[in-house]
DNA sequence: AGCACGCCGACT
DNA sequence: GTCGGCGTGCTC
């Protein structure tokens, strides 16, 4: 006797396959079973998604036999496939590229053997040591937070939103949370997301020492930079319902998790929960969606899942919602061990330097020169941010108009002294300088603006008067993508500045993130006003976040926190956001950037897409883009109405690496509307791509809810 | 995406 | 006369 099954595999998205493929099987199986089946001419994994009472109308003859049952393994849940076959339709995915990628690699390599071979060494771990751990007593606040959060917990159920300082101790309102959790269900499971994997050691190392009296390995990481055999290993203790804890980056949403009870997204207005290939997920928005699938799906006699978002600045969608009341808000607004007499919540007084009333191009104004030498002088520590890499943007000439353009991309390549190239930072191309000018031979070629490597050059020159308590010159590093370059190097360098080996650490915002340096009283921005005036509308929101939380890296020691200064330079000083951000008001300024976004119908009061197109050329890029818009015009799409298509235009960067990019945005004030829209669009994108003219686009793909236009 | 088949240049 | 270049096309 036979059953057919429909089946999920890896079909690439350009594939014409968009959902399952139908199989023989001798077996009866589950729906989310994994499975091995004959795909073409070779062997691929895929996923039980249905089973079928007959053949579906396709001759048999064309229906093929799956090969194997990965039977060590129970199926799949039936929340974690609803929760693959939203994203795939939500953004627009085949169900098998989604549904696949949200897999272990590995486990597409393993044949049933292996599997079985490594099933078999997972030790089960019984110990059970006593719970050591010596709880800190809770602030206020964090007492107050972790009630309202347990309140809602038998009632409405809706997300939650911990909004609290930095320093006010946010994580350790997740480990009671998730400590809660875990006691009251000895199955229960709980997935904690963080935006980047540097973040993840330390905070494993907190959990894990928390979560300790649970047994070995009940804590385990869930990110791109572990071996393929970590990964497969952790991935089958969440999916066995072995791990109770699984602390991971944005993949991690996909995690099979049969238990789960709690969610927590920290730092959740973090762009890096947006994935930026491929399937263009946000992983935030996913996990709020996970926790009410995980409610609804299943029988939860201990309650039911939940979701904590957690941020010091809130992305502007977050911050809505808990105004409407979608979502609760928990507010800490008070460092931990702050002292009344210093500023609000213990946070360093902001100062803005009036760049219009300095000497004419002087990179750092006297007064910020003056404040840093103060703090070396002191013995304290001063942090220099510029969000831009290598020593100078652009390498010019001053006789003919020659640059440094990139000979592949439409973008300057920038000037790395330190081993006297030019790199473009978008492809990679990079030549040894020249000693001349390339276009008319003079000698006479300098750099124009400043990077974190000529900044670092530039201070050591002006404090070089400057003398340490002992007497010795002053110490500066600087902690970048190239600085840190070499594996374990930006380790090595964050433990020099703790270790207080270093006076100025400049860098870009890379050194604005989770690291919690106590001995900073001082934080400068350099220059930042570009993205007061970004055509992108999430420039503001972006530029507040990156300087509270740079702010918020000086004086996270309670005693020096009242003198510590962040300092920022500016063409505006009177900007709004300035002003929100001297009071450390992000409520003010989020108030501010949603007035703007209602009044322009931008997110969260319209929703939009990109559609992007790379080709050779810009014509073939962007004559696809408005082929495929015509055609949806004429075809009258559900939607349509009330969703309105642009003209395609060349993206900012308009090359890159000899590709023509262009990309065409998509708006609607309904998200239903514009789903409807863009599912109908689909079939059109494929067939325009089909016609002739358009043979020579390299790709396409659709970014729902973009994150940077 | 893989991995075929398929039709034109430099090698034993 | 073959080995192999990567150009199109299919995968239940």
């Amino acid at each position: 006797m036979s059953h057919w099954l429909q089946i999920v595999v890896a079909t690439p998205a350009h594939s014409a396959i968009a959902g399952p493929l139908t199989y023989r099987s001798a077996l009866l199986l589950r729906p989310g079973t994994l499975v091995r089946v004959p795909f073409g001419r070779r062997e691929v994994l895929g996923v039980v998604w249905q089973v079928l009472p007959d053949s579906g109308g396709m001759p048999e003859a064309s229906i093929r036999d799956i090969a194997g049952v990965l039977d060590g393994l129970a199926p799949l849940s039936s929340t974690w496939r609803r929760l693959v076959a939203f994203t795939a339709g939500y953004y627009q995915r085949s169900l098998g590229e989604v549904a696949l990628a949200a897999l272990p690699p590995q486990l597409r390599d393993l044949t049933t053997l292996q599997l079985t071979r490594r099933l078999k060494r997972t030790v089960v771990d019984t110990s059970h040591p006593q719970d050591t751990t010596d709880l800190i007593a809770l602030s206020a606040q964090q007492a107050c937070a972790i009630a309202e959060f347990d309140a809602e917990t038998s009632e409405k159920q809706r997300p939650a939103l911990l909004f609290g300082a930095t320093g006010s101790g946010k994580t350790e309102v997740y480990l009671r949370a998730a400590a809660k959790v875990l006691e009251q269900d000895p199955e229960a499971q709980v997935l904690v997301m963080v935006p980047e994997i540097n973040l993840t050691p330390q905070l494993q190392a907190r959990f894990e020492a928390r979560f300790a009296h649970l047994g070995r390995e009940r804590v385990v990481p869930m990110h791109s930079g572990l071996t393929p055999a970590q990964r497969l290993k952790g991935w089958l203790a969440a999916h066995s319902g072995q791990a109770r804890l699984v602390l991971g980056t944005r993949m991690a949403v996909f995690a099979s998790m049969p238990n789960l009870r709690l969610l927590v997204v920290d730092e959740e207005h973090d762009p890096s929960y947006k994935q930026q290939e491929g399937a263009r997920y946000s992983a935030r928005d996913l996990a709020v969606y996970r926790a009410r699938l995980e409610t609804r799906d299943r029988e939860h006699p201990h309650g039911a899942c939940r979701v904590l978002l957690g941020s010091a600045t809130p992305s502007l969608e977050s911050w809505q919602a808990t105004i409407v009341g979608r979502y609760q808000r928990l507010n800490m607004n008070e460092r931990i061990g702050a002292s009344p007499a210093g500023q609000p919540g213990g946070l360093p007084t902001v100062r803005r330097v009036d760049m219009n009333h300095q000497p004419k191009h002087c990179v750092i104004a006297p007064p910020l020169l003056a404040a840093i030498g103060e703090r070396v002088a002191r013995g304290e520590q001063s942090m220099i941010f510029l969000n831009r890499r290598g020593y100078a943007p652009v390498l010019a000439c001053h006789d003919c108009d020659w640059k440094s353009d990139c000979p592949h991309c439409s973008a300057y390549r920038v000037f790395h002294k330190i081993d006297r190239t030019l790199r473009c930072h978008h492809c990679g191309f990079t030549e040894r300088v020249p000693r001349a000018c390339p276009s008319c031979g003079n000698i006479d070629i300098a750099p124009v603006g400043r990077g974190t490597e000529r900044l670092e050059e530039h201070l050591a020159e002006l404090l070089a008067n400057v003398t340490r308590p002992d007497g010795g010159p002053v110490r500066i590093a600087r902690i970048d993508a190239d600085s840190t370059r070499l594996k374990g190097s930006l380790e090595s360098q964050l433990a020099s500045v703790h270790a207080g080996e270093v006076d100025v650490l400049v860098g870009t915002q890379m050194i604005a993130k989770g690291h919690d340096f106590r001995h900073i009283t001082l934080v400068a921005a350099i220059n930042t006003d570009s993205a007061l005036f970004s055509s992108d509308f999430r420039a503001p929101e972006r530029l507040f976040s990156l300087l509270m939380q740079a702010a918020g890296r000086a004086g996270r020691d309670a005693q020096r926190s009242a003198a510590s200064e962040m300092w920022v330079q500016t063409f505006h000083p009177d900007h709004p956001l300035f002003e929100a951000l001297k009071r450390h008001d992000y409520p003010d300024f989020a108030e501010q950037q949603l007035a703007e976004r209602q009044a322009a119908g931008l997110s969260p009061f319209g929703f939009s897409a990109l559609i992007r197109a790379d080709a050779k050329t810009q014509e073939v890029a962007q004559g696809f883009l408005n082929a495929a818009a015509e055609a949806a015009q004429t075809q009258q799409l559900p939607g349509h109405a009330h969703v309105m298509a642009y003209p395609a235009v060349p993206m900012t960067i308009q090359r890159v690496a000899n590709i023509e990019r262009a990309q065409m945005l998509v708006e609607s004030p309904s998200r239903k509307a514009l789903q409807g829209f863009l599912a109908a669009w689909q079939p059109l994108l494929f067939e325009t791509r089909r016609q002739a003219e358009f043979k020579s686009l390299v790709r396409w793909a659709i970014d729902v809810d973009p994150i940077a236009i």
